[in-house]
DNA sequence: TTGTAGGCGTTATCAC
DNA sequence: GTGATAACGCCTACAA
């Protein structure tokens, strides 16, 4: 009567094994599904298992075998904009079915303060996680310095600059940007300019890059907005900047598909028709492009992809211990619409 | 030098202890800040710390103290669209914010597949976590028949039917629905109607019962489009189906922003203005909302709260084993723009 | 095919 | 204040 109330302790191997009047070593074995039991043995454990109500302790299954199964995907946003970000959630889809498929938990653990910084570091070195995926980490990132005194196995997503030996999956971004930036060219712009955002990040950086080769001679720096964040209110304002600096400018490109929203904004409110006007391009293809009025020509990402990817690469260490290649570079596509 | 190369065993309490010339339990002391160690040996210790690299293994702190000091947040959305969700990120942060104050680690798990939620119901039970937060179960979720199995202390976001034991927080679909529809109508409607998503969940079903309520004798159920998801083409899709079935609507009532914005551009694509021509008004105040033509009129979702609140109510479940309200609502507000 | 027992790294309860 | 030492629950040689 009084079991149901108070909490029952649970029941563990020592008990299946009671029940079924077998030793523990036994049962740990059914357990596992290793070869090597009787079938009556086997047979008596599933019931006494059934019976008792057994779930494995896997606190105690990782001390003893010193891993746990699971893989860390850390999310370091510490202004907590990633809400808006259209890639982490694919990403995260992404590397969750890779390890799926491995029979691996993926945990995501997110930063958003320093406080939060300090408790992942110790949960990483803790023995919860096998590895970890890093996503969007900043170039200070302390987590990135933890995770190599850990020695823990990890992929970050996106190039580091500052952890050279970290293996990484990412995209070409200045191979992207070089190409949309050379098709809007082709449409016959002569004032090309760029809504930069995220400079502190590779990927912001290279995106700056291949627009500026791209451009060549007629780089002008002075027709680069440039923003901390890839966000809408970032594309509004930016553009606002670049018809001030020149208002005959005719041609943008911007780091992200919600800039390049944000900046119709802008153009619209500023009587500047899209794209006879001016022509806008976008990065990522998400979901932003297409509702956005014109449609957005972009830039297809594969986050799915990446975090799959990362997924692969982060089971390749942890199982061999070391990883063939360092790096992966996956391709993207430019993705013609109605703004340019 | 081969030490470098080849793996290090990692520096354990035993480690710490010969260094400083201790035993384990005055380095277990120091390590969870317990009282009765003199400044000599704190000191000794540390340094012993600092010098052999010593992190502590969490599996064996689990294993001891039978608690993880982590919560699981559980969002299970098997069609992948969370990525769309504007709440969900929201959620995930407010609660992040509320344990990291009290020094718990957040992991989320996400389900995507019927192999995830095998899985996931290992990890729980597992001892990995001490409880869990559950956001966007559906009616048919095992995941919460296995929580209540496992007797771990939960609370889900959102009201949960077939759990009714399962504490939770949430807001008030119904009443907020009514409100934001009676608005609608008091702008002098005639014709009004409702595009509902959803209806396998609660919210879905509570926001088209209030709507009903608030329409009373006036309410029309084949001006009600029902669709399965709360996203954008969904609007588009419902938009055109009420216009076919009754070309004079003049108000409608959107079951998310998603589906508002998608209902715009149907209602712009037919030529009708808005508000002028149709009254539109949506549900979450996401970025939607604000980056629609025109602005949404619509009821803001204290998303944050919720994720925060759900957090509160697993820790007062954690430390004191028992709850002492069994379900939270959260209130909402009428946020009222250019749409309606 | 099965049982035995030592070890995984900490914590906690004792004596000292 | 500090040092032994028995848990914690499971895995895995090794022996039988």
């Amino acid at each position: 009567m009084s079991e149901s109330t108070t909490r029952l302790k649970r029941a563990t191997i020592f008990d299946v094994a009671a029940e079924a009047g077998v030793s523990r070593g036994t049962v740990s074995r059914v357990l596992n599904g290793e070869p090597y039991v009787s079938a009556a043995a086997r047979e008596a454990i599933e019931a006494a298992i059934a019976k008792v109500g057994y779930v494995r302790n896997t606190a105690a299954r990782n001390l003893a075998k010193q891993s746990s199964g699971a893989i860390a995907l850390i999310v370091h946003e510490p202004d907590s904009v990633f809400i808006d970000d259209p890639n982490i959630g694919a990403i995260l889809l992404g590397a969750n079915a890779a390890l799926s498929a491995a029979d691996y938990q993926l945990v995501s653990l997110i930063i958003d303060t320093e406080r939060d910084s300090h408790r992942v570091t110790g949960y990483l070195g803790g023995g919860f996680v096998d590895g970890a995926i890093i996503v969007s980490a900043r170039e200070d990132d302390p987590i990135s310095q933890a995770i190599a005194d850990l020695r823990l196995p990890a992929v970050m997503v996106g190039r580091p600059d500052n952890q050279p030996q970290l293996p990484w999956v990412g995209i070409d971004n200045r191979g992207a940007a070089r190409q949309i930036t050379e098709r809007l060219r082709g449409t016959g712009r002569n004032r090309v300019g760029m809504i930069a955002a995220g400079l502190d990040r590779d990927s912001g950086r290279d995106r700056l890059a291949g627009f500026r080769e791209a451009m060549g001679e007629a780089f002008d720096d002075t027709l680069v907005a440039r923003q901390r964040f890839y966000t809408y209110a970032a594309g509004v304002a930016g553009m606002a900047e670049l018809l001030r600096i020149d208002p005959d400018i005719d041609g943008v490109f911007a780091a992200s598909d919600a800039i390049a929203a944000g900046a119709l904004e802008t153009l619209r409110n500023a009587g500047r028709a899209v794209p006879r006007d001016v022509g806008i391009v976008g990065f990522d293809d998400s979901s932003w492009a297409l509702r956005a009025q014109p449609a957005l020509s972009t830039v297809r990402q594969p986050a799915g992809q990446l975090g799959a990817r990362a997924a692969e690469l982060v089971l390749e260490q942890v199982r061999t211990g070391s990883l063939a290649s360092n790096g992966a570079l996956l391709s993207t596509e430019v993705v013609w619409r109605d703004s340019a």
